[in-house]
DNA sequence: GGCCCAGATTCTGGATCCAATCACTCTATC
DNA sequence: GATAGAGTGATTGGATCCAGAATCTGGGCC
């Protein structure tokens, strides 16, 4: 990728990072569970120190709360922070697309096709790998975008919401997994048509929509579940 | 502020944090120079470990590169990286202000142009206050839009560069500040129209020729300077 | 029977210790 | 005289130690 931009850092910080925001973002580590710094060495292998750091660059990219004191808890959001974030999620991404309209090649526009091809209705059950692959269909247009800073952003931005809940919100209903499809579509034809701002309109509308099923979802959430009372029940780090 | 997106850590890392961006954003620490935690601790006052992990924020914050087992240093941006941060940044500025139009006060436009008014040409000498009244313009307008992500991300893009170099640039010329104060002009008057699009315009434009205005000003840097602040051919020193 | 206070346990956060890595220097050889 | 190599010093990174804070439990009191 980019020397400049990759921070390469002592490798085992990194690593433990990522390998912590992984299972948050699986689930597996479900939103709301406390963790624990001694737990999450033993079972990564390292000792504590470079679990704090991790923690610490997991907190600043929004994920985790850290309270003094009392540790580190993966934060629930609520509603009227996604709508936020997707609101400038929106943004950047209708950037990108515009900016992509002058610069996708042939290829490029043919291997979006194909990736999207992959969410067409019907073809596979509700699985994570569709959702993988609406995934890469953002991030594809992205990288054509050529601007490596606003790849960035929209990636720090998706990062603060795990994302087995965004699996979980385009597949609850098929109508979310044909809305999706069709918007996708759109956005493929006005890329075609070289009509920028059709592209970036459509991205637009795509976003927010996807943002506001992403709020509901947190909004039926925090109405049905009572989030706390979490006194170390089973933690579910295995 | 907001609890929630407040992640209020243990203070102490945070206060060293803050107070080494603080020095690199003043120009205290230059671009370039080396971050040796034993020197920063010593001189915070701390140990070494609150230390580590503020580096470990800053590095999240691209301010700073880690290298694995040589340290950190105080990053130098290139061109590109700056015209591909602040043409994120006038995206986002620019629904900042599209936001703005819609939630402004009466109030809080005239709050707004008393700020504004300290950088009218000819009032003052150049110094960081003006540069301080410039920053304070944005992020008022970041606070009127009232999208606490939007406000959250345009300053992390700020602060991944050192803000001296901004007021360098701001006041290199009498010309920049001139041009400052009139787009500031003409945001304010698409502000007091009610007109969204031509305040989101407007700010687009400003943002992009200040962004413009700081990637030459590293063209130039790299063009004179040796950057690597030379100990390559200096064995004979001392 | 419920509430409040005190002690103990657990966990985080800061400091210190130690090993590993890297840069720099001095020396020996070509 | 220049270059390659070994040794030494400095600095980072991981692990451990210790103190402070919060929570949980148990007992006493109302």
């Amino acid at each position: 990728m980019d020397p400049a931009l990759t921070t390469a850092s002592s490798a085992l910080v990194d690593e433990t990072a990522a390998a912590i925001r992984a299972r948050i973002m699986s689930g597996e580590i479900p939103i709301g569970a406390q963790l624990r710094q001694a737990e999450l060495a033993k079972k990564l292998g390292v000792s504590r120190t470079p679990v704090r750091e991790a923690l610490r660059q997991l907190q600043t990219g929004g994920l985790i709360a850290v309270v003094p004191n009392r540790g580190a808890v993966v934060r629930v959001p609520a509603p009227w922070e996604v709508r936020e974030a997707y609101e400038v999620r929106a943004e950047l991404e209708g950037l990108a697309c515009a900016r992509a309209v002058r610069r996708i090649t042939r290829d490029g526009l043919a291997e979006l096709r194909l990736v999207n091809e992959l969410l067409r209705p019907g073809d596979m059950p509700p699985d994570t790998a569709s959702h993988a692959a609406n995934d890469r269909f953002h991030i594809m247009i992205h990288h054509i975008a050529g601007n490596e800073r606003l790849a960035r952003v929209i990636r720090e931005i998706n990062e603060a919401f795990p994302r087995n809940v965004s699996a979980l919100v385009l597949h609850e209903h098929p109508r979310h997994r044909d809305d999706n499809f069709a918007e996708h579509e759109r956005i493929l034809a006005a890329l075609e048509a070289e009509d920028a701002e059709t592209a970036r309109r459509e991205m637009q509308a795509h976003v927010i929509e996807a943002g506001e099923q992403l709020a509901r979802w947190y909004e039926r959430r925090s109405g049905t579940v009572f989030h706390g009372h979490g006194h170390g029940h089973g933690h579910g780090l295995a």
